[in-house]
RNA sequence: GGCGCCGUACCCAAGUGGUAAGGGAGAGGUCUGCAAAACCUUUAUGCGGCGGUUCGAAUCCGCCCGGCGCCUCCA
């Protein structure tokens, strides 16, 4: 079965089709970088990462554009999220920007999410944007309002289309302004007049400014991924107004369709809330990292289906952390063995159907990136792999080399969950410690084989102490963390 | 008020017409010097409730109850 994703445009799975041959273009709304990310963002990002991952297995040339706003992101007052930060911290803007855009990273590197292709920041694509509002006038789809430009949302008639509303039902929501000056409540910004105090500012055909909070993804998904592109995503809750207006910016702009597949990932909740930064009920990646595994966290994203709403809490978080474990312990057992049949020289072929595990793996990952249903196919998986490891001998090296070559093609590049090379894991923190540790197991076998049990239960019991588990098998003993 | 989504076991969570995945937690057993891990068995005659369509529904339709999201900044 062909990959099929959920189009929010069209409100159905579509087959997917790029526009190129071989190559997709994917924009992702990135963060407001004023504050720490937190679960929220985390798992938006790595809801995209496991689809660029996946275009990119299926062989696709996979350019992934994801924005940096750093300016233009107003609070319901009016004032610049950016700006307000800094007067808090008492430091110019552009230090927040850039201190959380680390912090942003740090933390997505934390949870295993590949870099974007090209991380454009807002205050970076003036010009562009500039350029893109002055497309606009000269198409008459925008007007100029005392050094403010807004975009005529009369003008566009499948404004609505993409977050199913009528224009008439936008007018009944729609608060009143403060500023009067637009023609109709439903236009929205492409460019701001600056007041006097406002810091971050440029100068603009239209008086010094800056530019609607929309604008920046419009013209940068469109330098770098051209006037079309395949996949544009983001949260749900950009879904209107923030897509909508960029839709019909661009389309507006180039009279060509913009992104083909719209997809929106869903919510983390807390208590059935959703969390955000504006309610205060979130909690930041690095507050989550101090008490799970950022792997436990990816994991447990990974395990609800991207559309769907994730409840967090730290009981959930908690039975996350023990089926990773599951996993990995299995993936460990099976790299302590496969040393063990080489030195054994086992030769029986391993009888487990890796192809049809990885055929319905792959079959969940072309269902619209089914991730909680692939999993599921890895811990049955695994359940075989455990029931094979515990019989002697019935498989040789190579055949347990295959299946833990699986279980990095699909749990590894595709999940991003199984980090480990073969051998790594034995080492991960230095040849000489584990060195160390095999020495103390040593000492501890010989013990054992002298019914030395106090001794022995004492070697386990203060590496333990260390953080570090004992775990006696057949074939020896292996090691892990705590 | 408008638009939309969701309600699956103690917890998390797949499943959109064919007779309830997976993980955690719990119970019993096997293995083990013990422990851990693992394996086996077990835990929803039922998927918020009531009707309807159908040979057949968690899945489709209607109504009701409960929760949430967007409509205003938010991943």
């Amino acid at each position: 079965m062909p990959l099929h994703v959920y189009n929010t445009l069209t409100r159905r799975k579509e087959e997917f089709k790029p526009l190129h041959e071989g190559r997709v273009g994917m924009y992702v709304c990135g963060p407001t970088v004023y504050g720490h990310s937190h679960i929220g963002h985390g798992k938006s990002y790595v809801s995209f990462d496991i689809i660029a991952r996946y275009l990119r297995y299926l062989g696709y040339k996979v350019l992934y554009v994801q924005n940096i706003t750093d300016v233009g992101h107003l609070l319901d007052d009016g004032e610049d999220r950016m700006i307000k930060q800094s007067k808090i911290d008492k430091v110019h803007p552009m230090q927040i920007a850039e201190t959380i855009t680390r912090s942003y990273f740090e933390d997505m590197d934390a949870l295993g999410v590949v870099r974007p292709d090209i991380s454009p920041r807002a205050s970076g694509h003036i010009i562009e944007q500039i350029e893109l509002v002055k497309e606009l006038l000269a198409k008459g789809y925008a007007y100029e309002v005392n050094g403010s430009v807004y975009f005529d949302v009369k003008k566009f008639s499948d404004y609505g289309r993409l977050s199913g509303r009528s224009f008439d039902e936008m007018i009944t929501g729609t608060r009143v302004e403060t500023r009067s000056e637009k023609r109709n409540p439903q236009d929205f910004a492409l460019w701001k007049k600056a007041d006097p105090e406002h810091l971050m500012r440029w100068p603009s055909p239209w008086g010094e400014g800056f530019p609607g909070w929309h604008i920046e993804c419009s013209a940068m998904s469109m330098k770098y991924l051209g006037e079309e592109f395949d996949i544009h995503g983001g949260g749900i809750d950009n879904q209107f107004p923030h897509h909508e207006c960029e839709i019909a910016q661009s389309v507006c702009a180039t009279g060509r369709a913009f992104a083909r597949y719209w997809i929106h990932n869903n919510l983390v909740t807390v208590n059935g809330q959703k969390m955000s930064k504006s309610l205060g009920n979130f909690v930041t990646l690095k507050d989550a990292f101090k008490k799970f595994d950022p792997l436990v966290v990816r994991f447990f994203i990974l395990q609800s289906h991207y559309r769907s709403t994730l409840d967090f809490s730290d009981e959930a978080l908690q039975g996350a952390k023990m089926g990773l474990e599951r996993l990995m312990n299995t993936i460990r057992n099976l790299r302590f063995q496969m040393t063990q049949a080489d030195v054994k020289g086992y030769t029986t072929k391993a009888a487990i159907d890796l192809m049809r595990y990885k055929s319905e793996f792959l079959a969940a990952m072309d269902d619209d990136f089914n991730s909680p249903q692939a999993i599921a196919i890895l811990f049955e998986l695994s359940r075989e792999v455990n029931a094979l490891l515990n019989q002697d001998g019935s498989y040789s090296a190579g055949s347990l080399r295959e299946i833990e070559a699986l279980y990095r093609e699909l749990g590894g590049q595709i999940l991003g969950i199984i980090t480990d090379s073969p051998r790594a894991v034995l080492e991960s923190n230095g040849k000489l410690e584990a060195d160390l540790i095999q020495l103390l197991i040593n000492l501890r076998l010989l013990a054992r084989s002298e019914k030395n049990w106090s001794l022995a239960d004492r070697i386990r019991d203060e590496l333990k102490k260390l953080g570090i588990v004992l775990e006696d098998k057949k074939d020896g003993t292996t090691w892990k963390r705590a």
